[in-house]
Formats: structure tokens, sequence, C-alpha cells
DNA sequence: ACTATTTTCGTTAACGTACACGAATATATT
DNA sequence: AATATATTCGTGTACGTTAACGAAAATAGT
């Protein structure tokens, strides 16, 4: 009685009349196994449908994957990057059995400089993956054409690049959360009504994040053939002062009946209409951020269209660790949900 | 040099001049250690922050987890329990090789004496753990007595029967759904139209599961002081025909703008407006299932409502295996995100 | 035909934990 | 004080896999 009960690896060498250590060389797909016993032993593996044990493969390998993240900081001006470096956190808890360590580098929303600066830390390090969001189009650009030359792969999330090589993108579709947003406006306001829509950034890098929503706003109501006027205000400067005079002034020349946020900064306008008791103005924005829900619950601001921040983060994560082990299948782009928000659900979302 | 790179409990014991054995003792608890040494071996574990490695655990152990899941079939008349089923699955292979089992039992929907056949056989089996759908109340509560005789515990998913001794419940707020398509409701029509909501279910007992959402739809307008009329009908022959006639008389004497379907069946309604050539009703209902995303891409659907019935089978898998495993506390109540969906963000939805 | 080299393969020690077995020590019983 | 019993502990093997090392076999070069 010898081979009563072997499994794995064990009993696929039984079977071939070989050693586990030539079984293992054939499932790493390592050189020094001729072509005959290999394929022997390759038919025994579908013949049984082996799938190895996660377990004793992690345990007895002392490989470790290094990933670094590079994404904004969370800044006071929004809470956004929370919810991303969450998800990022959790998934790195998740895997951190798995052998695999997660650096953050944090660069400045508001700053390019801080982006170049931590590009080249990352560069440095040589890890085996990177976690991107690429905040500034041209300079993430040149660090990810780097990544390339060293053959460090690379996910993106929250905005895309349509970059070639890049393993993943992980985030939501602009165009399409501007084209809900817009199919909102028509349940909230009348054939005869205006729209204004307001872009609050800093950089104007980020704007083009911006303009594919409005681009999808807009394209909604072209296709309706709709005949609600639609105008829009570009606000660079982001504290609440500026912000005020801009929209004063919009709003007084001009009666608007619904206006579209197209980022998360929502609550600011929210904050404007309140401060001025303007009742009878619509609002939609993004992000489930405390300040927004704030202004949901009081009815201030109507619709938060929301992508998973955190999921983004999570699934980014993974992906990139999954490309690394190369065992199954990576898509190459997923597109989050687009999420509304109202004041009755907002109670259950999840970030 | 020997002992330069020790890690988890072996290092333990080194620094507290015992062998692995005994730190093992301390850490499963188990007896035959004297209470000097194990508080001693304690403190240790305390400064060294020390995570059990679950790779290494789940390999030396030959514990298996066996878990029973006990949902309805999926039937013909309505494909939505293949997405809790899709989730459970999911789950299943996640944790398989973590020394987990799951064995699935089906029921009828139609049938109570199927679910009582399922639930005698589960209890024959000593399982470690049960998932359950409890669809048929008194049966179920029936069968979770036993259970608890038995001390299996259990997950429930779905709908709740508020059980003090479950060790959760994962699924929706049906009281709050019913109130989002209330409030859904207020953009699609003006306050002197008329709503119709249609209950359509073949067993009575699951009529509770609709009934809750129709108390949440009316406590919205209760609340609002509306003026909006709101009748209703039950169906409970769920054959295409019966629902024609009874929708045909409904709509006969009345006139209706829009009709609130409170489960997955919204299809046949939709089927019964296309067929009948009536375009002015507008439509709320549930689940995304492939029939009703059909209707609600021609625009005779307006918003489907959906609570990530996949995840609720994943949720719970993980839930009871959590549980089993004692480590983490559980959350014994988690309900789903309420969802909206529509024809813009349909695509991009995650059962 | 003999050595040198390459290719193919087996053996073995880890990885961190669980658990059975038995040894050592302490405590109780006479 | 001697023995019986209970308590506390150490040792060793196993889980399924990886990876280093070196032995054996095949091939190449003279």
């Amino acid at each position: 009685m010898k081979n009563e009960n072997a499994s794995g690896i064990k009993e696929i060498a039984r079977r071939a009349n070989v050693s586990i250590g030539t079984v293992d060389r054939v499932i790493n797909n390592r050189v020094g196994v001729s072509k005959k016993t290999k394929e022997k032993i390759l038919q025994i593996i579908a013949e049984l449908d082996y799938q190895p044990n996660i377990m004793a493969r992690m345990l007895a390998s002392k490989r470790v994957i290094r990933i670094a993240s590079l994404i904004p900081a969370v800044s006071n001006e929004t809470g956004y990057w929370n919810a991303p470096l969450n998800g990022i956190n959790a998934a790195a808890a998740e895997i951190k059995n798995f052998g695999v360590s997660v650096v953050h580098y944090f660069f400045d929303q508001n700053s390019k400089g801080t982006f170049v600066e931590q590009a080249n830390a990352v560069l440095n390090q040589a890890y085996d993956g990177v976690l991107l969001a690429p905040m500034f189009e041209n300079e993430a650009i040149d660090f990810l054409a780097r990544c390339r030359e060293k053959r460090i792969p690379f996910v993106l999330i929250n905005s895309d690049l349509e970059n070639e090589s890049r393993v993943a993108y992980i985030g939501p579709d602009l165009f399409q959360s501007g084209y809900l947003a817009a199919h909102l406006t028509k349940y909230l306001i009348r054939e005869d009504q205006k729209v204004l829509i307001v872009n609050i950034s800093r950089e104007i890098d980020l704007h083009h994040h911006l303009l594919k929503k409005e681009e999808g706003f807009r394209a909604y109501f072209n296709k309706e053939r709709s005949d609600i006027a639609i105008e829009k205000v570009d606000i660079k400067n982001t504290d609440y002062e500026s912000l005020k005079q801009l929209l004063k002034s919009s709003l007084s020349t001009d009666r608007f009946d619904l206006i579209f946020v197209t980022n998360s900064r929502v609550s600011s306008v929210a904050r404007f209409l309140e401060e001025h008791e303007i009742h009878d103005v619509k609002v939609i924005g993004y992000d489930f951020l405390e300040e927004n829900i704030t202004y949901l619950k009081k009815g201030v601001i109507d619709f938060l269209i929301c992508q998973k921040p955190q999921e983004q983060g999570y699934k980014g994560l993974m992906s990139i660790y999954q490309f690394l082990l190369g065992s199954s299948p990576i898509e190459d782009k997923e597109y989050m949900p687009i999420d509304i928000i109202t004041k009755e659900n907002y109670i259950y979302y999840k970030n």
C-alpha cells in the first residue's frame, strides 16, 4: 500500500512515471523536459482537469510581486480620491498573503510638478507593475512610454488614454455618463426651459475629462432634437469665492432651470444656491461624497451620478495583479456601472 | 547562525523559549498549556501583531467545510434565480481551494412540497452551514427551527425572516425599494394622473414579499400628500393569457398613466402594452432580465429597479463561510443597493 | 571509443501551520 | 517515598508546491 491517496502534482507524477520535479517543470513551463514526456504529462493534466493548489503554491513560492500605485492625494478641495484609495487598500489587504506588496505614490492634482516627481520615483524603484490615474495627459504619456521601455506593465483607472500597451482601463465611460445625465434632465424640466453646464477644474488638462461628459450630455439633446437651451460656464478658480462671483453673473444675465455640474464639486454650486435661496433650480452632479449627500438629502441636489470609485481602485489593483500572475486573461477595458443616486436610495449605495 | 529569519509561529516560539507546538496550542486555544506561558505567548503575539498565514493554515488543515444552498430553481417563467445561483457559484469557486464544498438543492417556486422535500434532504446530510432563500414563510420557519436544533448556522438571502438565530440576511430592503419606485413615479407623471400597481405571483406566500414593496410605494405618496390616485390588481395566474384578461378589464374600466409592477414579471405587462399598442402608459418594474431589458430598450419600460441578485448569492455564501471560519465578525444584515436602470445605463449594469 | 557538453530528470529542503504522539514535569494518592 | 494520574510541553510528519542541486542519460565533438 503506497499510493493510496496521492493528489495534485504527486498523482500526476505517479501516473506519468516521472518525479514531481518534472511535473513541476511542465506546469510552470520551465525548460528541461523532453517533448515526449511533456506531452504525456500535459495529457494527464488535462484528463485529471488538474488545478494547482493556490495555497501550496503561494506558500512555497518566494516570489514577491511589487506594485506601485500612482494616484492623486486626497485634497481638502475634494475627498474623491479617498474612495479609489480605499479600494486599492482593500485589494492589497486581500492579496497580501499571496506575496504582493503595494506602495503608494501620491501627487497633487493642482501641480504637474509633483506628478513628474512621483513618476520618477516610481521608475527608480523597479516595480513589477504600476497602477496609474493619468490625470495629466502629456506627463502620463511620457511616464508610460518609459514604463514600456522598462517592460513594466500598467493599468489605468479613472480616465483612459487609449494607450495600446496598457494592460487594462478600469473606470467610467465619460461620454455615456453625460448622456445619462441628459436623460435625467429630461425628467426634471420641460422643453421650453434652460440648462447651464458648469465645469469646475483648475488644471486645463483635467478639463478633457469633463468635456467628454459635456459631449455626451449635448449629444443626447441633439439626438432627441430637443428644444432645451444649453449654456455653459468654465470655472478655473476652484475656491468658493471665485465660483460665487462667476455663478452670480451667469445667473443674473439669464434664468436657468437646471444646472449640470460635470464633477464632484457640485456641492459648491448647491451651497451657492442654498445661500442665495434659489429653490427652483434643479441640480445634477457627480459622486457620492459627504458634502454632496448633504445637499441631496436637503433636496438641493436632485441626482448624483456615481461610478464606483472604490471599485475602480479595487479592480485596478486586482487587474495588474492578475496580469502579473499570468494565469487568467484580463479584460482590457472595464467600464464601471453608471449609478443614479437619489434621496431615496443613497443610504444603500456602495461606493 | 540558526535563527536568522524566523517568522510567524516559529518566531513567536523562539522569543517565548517554547516550541512551535505550544504556540500552536495557544493560537488555536487548545488545552494543555500553563497559564503563565500562555500569557507570555499571548503578549508576544500582540507585540508582533501576528497574523496567521491563511495559506499555510488552509494547507495544513484537513478540515472540510460543507455548505448546502437551498434556493428556487430557475424556472421558465422567470430567469431571476439564475443570477443568485451564479453568485453562489462564483463564491464557491473562489473558496474551493480553502476547503469548502457547496451542494445545491433546488425547489420549485410554485410548489411547497418540493421545498419541504429538499429541506429534509439537506437535514439528512449534516452540513456545516446552510444558505437559504426562505420563499415559503411557514415551511422555512419549520426548517430553520430544525437547523437550530442541530446547531447548523444559516444565512438568508432575497427575503428576510427576522429570525433571531440567523447569522445574517443579505438582500433587498423591500419597503425602501417601493419607496424609490414611488419617487421615480413622481418624475414620470403629473399630480392629476393615476397609477396601477400590479402584483403577479402564484403562491400567496410570495405575496408578502410584494406587499412590502407596495407598502413602501404607498408610503411615499402618503408622506408627500400627493393627489395621485393609486389602484391595484393581484394576478395569481401567471400565464400570459390570464394576465391579458385581467389587464384588459383593469385598463378598460379606468385610464392609468403609470403601471408599477412589483416584481420581475414586468415584461409580461410590457408585452401586453406593446401588443395592444398602448403607448402613453409609463412602466416601472423590477430586475435586470433579458426580457425586461428588451422592453426597456424599446421604451415600453421606463425604469427597472434592481438589487444585485448575483451579489446576494455571492455575499450570502461568503457570509456563512466567514461565520464558519469564525475569524471575522459578520454583519447580521446587509441591504443591497437599490439600483435604477434606464435605457442609458443598462449596458454597464452588473447584476 | 572516449571525453565534453547539453539535455533531461530525480531528490530534497524549504514555505508556515495543524495535529498526533509521546516525553517530561508537576501534582495527587496511597 | 513510591506510584499513579494529570498537566504541560517538544518532536516529527504532513499539506501541495517551488526551486536549487546534482545525478543520469542523451548528444556532440574529437
